[in-house]
DNA sequence: TCTATCATGTAACCAGTTACATGATTTT
DNA sequence: AAAATCATGTAACTGGTTACATGATAGA
C-alpha cells in the first residue's frame, strides 16, 4: 500500500526544491519558477502556489521563518524548508524518476473516440495536427539552442528534449495513422459499421 | 479568445460519445466505459461521472428522459443527448484530434529537477525506470494482441498504438541520457556545482 | 497628476475524489 | 441465514482556479 504524499502538487515539489537554494517569500519562488521556464513542465499559477505553500506548512515541510515588512508592500512572509523537507524533495524526486507514472494525455482521448469521426474527417485533422507539432517541434528547437548559446549547460534543458523526443514520436506515429485510415479497406469498414446517418 | 467549453472534463465527452447509441443511466456508461477500457485513457471514477452527468443536464447536452423504478434498485435516471450535446461531441473531437494541446507529464517535472539529484543516483532510478517501461511496453502488447485476436478491429487500439509509441521513444532517451549522465564531464560539472553538502 | 501596470495577497467559487449509505444477490 | 459482494447513488471534503483587492511605481 503506497501512502500517499501529505502534498501531491508538483508545484510543491518546486517550491521545496527552491528553497533548497536559501528561504524565500512565494512571490519570489513563483517569479524564479517562470523565470526559469519551470512552468512549461509544472503548472503554475498564483492562487496555487499560496495554497501549496500552505499546504507545505501544515505538513511540516516548511516553517514560516519572518514576516518582512518594507514599510511599502503588503507583508511578505518568508519560509524555509526543514528536515522533513529536504527528505521529501529527495524522495518524491525518486519517485517521479525511478517509477513511470499511467499518465492521461489529451491525445489519448480523442485517439480513443476516433470511431465517431469519418475517415475523410479524421485525416483532414490529423494533417493539421501534424503542421503544429512540427511547428511547436521547431519552436522548441530554436529555444533551446538560442538558451544553450547563452551558456545555460545542457542539463537544466533535459526537460525539453524529453519534450521533443515525444514529439518526434508523436509526429511519426500520425503520420502513420493517417497512411492507415486512407486505405480503401478502412473506410469501407467504417462505412459498414457506422455509415448510416451521413 | 477561445470560448472554454461549458463542460472541461473528458469524462463528459467519453459520456456524450456513448450516449449516441442510445439512452442510458449514469451506471451503464461507467460500466462501458470499463468494459471497453476506456478507463485506461480517461480518468474514472463514479463520483466524477455523476457530477459529470449533472454538468453536461445544466449544460444542456444531455435531458433527463425518464425515471425508471423496478421496484427493486434504487431508482435509475436514464438519460439522452441533445442536439447540442451531439454538436459538442464533434466539435470537441475535432479540437482534440487537430491541435495539439500543452502536456504536463509527471516525468518532465522529474526532468526539470533532475539536478537535485546527483549522477551516480540519477544513473541506478533512470536505470530502474527502464525496466519498467520495458515491462509495461510488453505488458500493453500482450494485451493488444490477445484482443486482436478476440476479433475487435485494429481501430478501437489506436489508443494503445499511439501509448506504445510514446512508451518507445521515452525508453531511448532515456537509455541515452543514462549514457550521458555517465561521463566523467557531466560528474565533474555537478560536483562543482552542487557538490558542497555530500 | 491621471492612468496604466506591476507587485502582492486573499477569498469565493467550482471541480474532483473519497467516504458513506442502502437494497439485492450470491456464497458459505 | 449470516457474511460477503454487487449495484447504485449521495454527500462531505479537499484541492485548484478565477476573480477581486490594494498599495506602488512609471508613463502620458
Amino acid at each position: 500500500m503506497e501512502k500517499r504524499r501529505k502534498v501531491a502538487n508538483p508545484l510543491g515539489l518546486a517550491v521545496l526544491a527552491e528553497l533548497l537554494t536559501g528561504p524565500m517569500h512565494p512571490y519570489e519562488m513563483g517569479r524564479r519558477l517562470q523565470e526559469h521556464g519551470k512552468d512549461r513542465n509544472i503548472k503554475y499559477n498564483r492562487g496555487s502556489l499560496y495554497m501549496v505553500v500552505e499546504q507545505l506548512r501544515k505538513a511540516g515541510f516548511v516553517t514560516e521563518q519572518e514576516t518582512v515588512r518594507d514599510t511599502q508592500r503588503p507583508e511578505r512572509t518568508v519560509y524555509a524548508v526543514t528536515a522533513e523537507g529536504r527528505h521529501e524533495v529527495y524522495d518524491w524526486m525518486r519517485e517521479l524518476v525511478g517509477k513511470p507514472r499511467h499518465e492521461y494525455p489529451h491525445f489519448g482521448v480523442g485517439l480513443s473516440l476516433l470511431s465517431v469521426l469519418s475517415p475523410a474527417e479524421s485525416v483532414e485533422l490529423l494533417g493539421r495536427r501534424l503542421a503544429a507539432l512540427t511547428e511547436e517541434t521547431d519552436d522548441i528547437r530554436a529555444t533551446v539552442r538560442t538558451t544553450v548559446e547563452g551558456g545555460v549547460p545542457w542539463v537544466f534543458l533535459v526537460e525539453e528534449e524529453y519534450r521533443l523526443a515525444l514529439l518526434d514520436a508523436e509526429r511519426h506515429f500520425v503520420t502513420e495513422l493517417i497512411e492507415y485510415l486512407k486505405q480503401p479497406d478502412y473506410v469501407q469498414a467504417w462505412q459498414d459499421i457506422f455509415g448510416e446517418k451521413t
